[in-house]
DNA sequence: CTGAAAGCGCTAACAT
DNA sequence: ATGTTAGCGCTTTCAG
């Protein structure tokens, strides 16, 4: 409510002096700094972002695109973010892009191009090159999480090895009957993860030499009823059952194994399940799991997006090396209960 | 980068025209009103929210105050609280408010304050005197989820009450030996959740004659794993074993019955286990819960929001009446599976 | 080191 | 129905 200016009648300075004293940008003398800022707490007096949006052009705000929030990937990774955005003085504006493309649209032409946001973090989404034209043509620095999409800086783990990885590890333990469950092929999300993890699971079963047919991948949702619900079904036959699952999804994983436990298949004795976001749910399921820590990833998200708004000094054309995916390295957490004997 | 005044020099009107035709607002003809349009798509023309917003003192922006985003109750509320905002044309800027006091304090004194947001939701926090009249002598309105606060509109179930329901359905079903495992009673959530989900639980207990003691509660993590620990502990020995339990909240519920089928012991048969959230996970589990609809109490907070921004022509100064608690109404969600054996 | 003045891009009277 | 004018609250030259 109170303005600048009546900060600067308290101080008995000009406007100039006091926005100078408050931001910290121009000399000000230490005295009069210290009669500014005393001038500005007594009346209480916070800045408009939107009067200093509007002359300086930035906003020290962020917006983050994201397909879901109640998952657990994207409920991390988004708490990552906000914690590392908040630290450095910014806000959170946030969009759920749904599959609905006309939202989705309008969220790029209306919400996002309004000058509210200095940049945009994309999780799990892969801009078009339209998109990222638009953003960019805007000034806007764009940092990805979850693909690679030319022109932009993304961070991502690769999920062709990553379910290769994992899928190997369950051969090297002497596994021959395993399955994927995993996201459905049709409705797919962005990255086309699913296929992706597919994709390495399939490497891994071909180059190992072991069946795999149409039985070997169940489509799902990726959730707790989910997985059991496709567990109930995989598991009902002990003489088809699989001795080892990679799920494509913790969730997916904990659902097969609450499913596993109800038929009274011992975990991880008679099978082993895999998951790869990891959400230190390992010990417990004695699964284990590829772990790419998500809350991470959005901390470093928002730390290559500051590095760019803050060298934005000298705009725009920055070196092309800097426009690469990042690989996020992997890690395998292992059970802490013993091998399971297949 | 286009500006108003560009729109205009195009469609050769005054910008004042302009701004009418754009935003609906003043007499237009319709011909004037195509060819503003016109020329406004033409060069990508989008309004600088932050010039309106400084001149209209309103921003189309609120602030989302939560303590937990990767918590089904509170990931499910934001969904809500987002999906209805972006339809109403609105932003949501997203503030965690973790348990540090001064990063609280941080939240309100500065964030909130900046003119940034035309209203606030709180959900699941329970804002303080100083903090509603912060809010309020700013002429923001407040609308919080999650427990009653003086001087603002709110949505809550009655938790004592919930709680109570639940376990009065376990003694119905013939249960002596009921156990609570719920949130610690020290290191509380806002609101006193846990304390008051307990109070119900002993409430019920004690009013059916049935043995409540120092046993009957077991403090845990709301997490999976906090349920699936404590699951185990209290399941390990048979003979003092419970033969129901009344879990804090739906992460907990499923926690314990992984523990319970990982030690061999039937669920819902030997064991019911009853949630408070009511995530749809009924069926899978057998377990009864009560739901709450965490997402239409998003939208429904949302509405009550809109309501009083758009009133707000006439400011200030409501009904009294208006600044009262609304109940949100409970759904026992019965497990279809047959009702246990105690 | 400080002040005066000129806008940032838009809206809202007030005229016409 | 449309144009003119005066700011909204701040930052930033430009003088001094």
């Amino acid at each position: 409510m109170s303005a600048l200016s009546d900060v600067a009648r308290l101080a008995e300075v000009s406007k100039a002096t006091v926005s100078r004293a408050l931001s910290g940008n121009g000399y000000v003398s230490i005295e009069t700094r210290n009669r500014v800022v005393a001038a500005a707490a007594a009346i209480g007096y916070v800045v408009s972002s939107n009067a200093s949006s509007l002359v300086t052009g930035h906003t020290k705000n962020v917006g983050v695109v994201i397909p879901f929030i109640n998952r657990w990937f994207f409920g991390e990774v988004l708490e990552g973010i906000e914690t590392a955005l908040i630290a450095a003085g910014y806000d959170l504006t946030l969009y759920r892009l749904s599959a609905d493309d006309a939202a989705r649209r309008r969220v790029f032409e209306y919400f996002l191009v309004r000058k509210r946001v200095d940049a945009v973090i994309a999780v799990g989404i892969e801009l078009t090159r339209t998109e990222v034209d638009l953003l960019r043509s805007l000034g806007k620095p764009i940092v990805g999480i979850g693909g690679a999409v030319e022109g932009m800086a993304t961070l991502s783990i690769d999920d062709v090895a990553a379910a290769e990885l994992i899928t190997e590890l369950l051969i090297g333990l002497g596994h021959t009957r395993i399955m994927h469950v995993g996201g459905s092929q049709q409705k797919q999300v962005d990255f086309r993860v699913h296929s992706q993890r597919l994709k390495g699971f399939t490497q891994a079963m071909r180059s190992a030499g072991l069946r795999y047919d149409d039985e070997s991948f169940r489509p799902t949702d990726i959730s707790i009823e989910g997985g059991y619900t496709a567990g109930l079904s995989i598991l009902a036959d002990p003489r088809s059952r699989p001795s080892a699952i990679v799920a494509g999804a913790d969730e997916v994983a904990i659902g097969i194994i609450i499913a596993a436990r109800q038929l009274g298949i011992q975990v991880p004795a008679q099978l082993s399940v895999v998951g790869i976001d990891g959400h230190d749910l390992a010990p417990m399921f004695g699964l284990t799991t590829l772990a790419q820590h998500p809350k991470s990833q959005g901390t470093m998200a928002v730390r290559l997006l500051l590095d760019e708004l803050t060298d934005l000094t000298e705009p725009l054309d920055r070196p092309a090396s800097n426009w690469n995916t990042f690989p996020v390295s992997l890690e395998v957490r292992q059970s802490t209960t013993a091998p399971p004997l297949p």
